[in-house]
DNA sequence: ATGATATGCAAGTAGTTACTTGCATGTAAA
DNA sequence: TTTACATGCAAGTAACTACTTGCATATCAT
């Protein structure tokens, strides 16, 4: 059984429209620091470190986005549901306009 | 004189908002084929080539948001006025997310 | 100066987005 | 099975965003 969300491209959601919010991005930096975090532990590391004062709601929905988006992936583990990054879908910004002047 | 316009960080756009708008990354795509472009031509081009229907008020004020974010700069040259492309800020969603998986 | 071309500014409006509130569902322990 | 815990769903609202319209400014040719 596959638990991963897995949208095609032509359905996937617009991955710039979920990087606007500055909440959804400092979910993917969570995330990227802590990987497979629960909705209750984003909510508390967001509201501790981050001065995040939105509701458990409204970082759910943040999260739907960025799952729309192919950002996120989640599976059920237990009764709490778990939250994974893919970086994956940024890659087509770096493609589309950085490909060429890659200077190291 | 210093024409090229010039914002510090501090007080710069989004740059995640300035690309959340499909017109706006249009735009961006032509400077990336073309730079230095005026606002007619721009309005042009994108109606010609990418069935883009908004009025030149409409592409003027997507370049002012550009312009904030530090996408673009411009300058007057004669009666019209040129703009140019640059794709550092862009370099701020790499370092953020995809520094570490440099995969070649 | 006058007209034509290219752009800028500002107010108003329709549509979208983020947020909250209230209730429902699912999972595990007692 | 009851209780507590973790999350999902849906409707309503406030704020924001993109767009248009109308007028103003700037540059150049006649």
């Amino acid at each position: 059984m596959q638990v991963t969300t897995c949208i095609s491209s032509a359905e996937m959601g617009d991955v710039y429209k979920a990087l606007a919010d500055p909440t959804r991005r400092l979910i993917l930096d969570e995330l990227a620091e802590r990987d497979g975090q629960s909705l209750f532990e984003l909510c508390a590391r967001l509201a501790t470190r981050h001065n995040v004062t939105s509701s458990r709601q409204a970082i759910s929905q943040h999260i739907a986005v960025l799952k729309e988006a192919g950002l996120v992936s989640s599976h059920r583990s237990g009764r709490t549901r778990v939250h994974h990054l893919h970086t994956e879908p940024l890659r087509e910004i770096v493609d589309r306009w950085l490909a060429d002047r890659e200077d190291p």
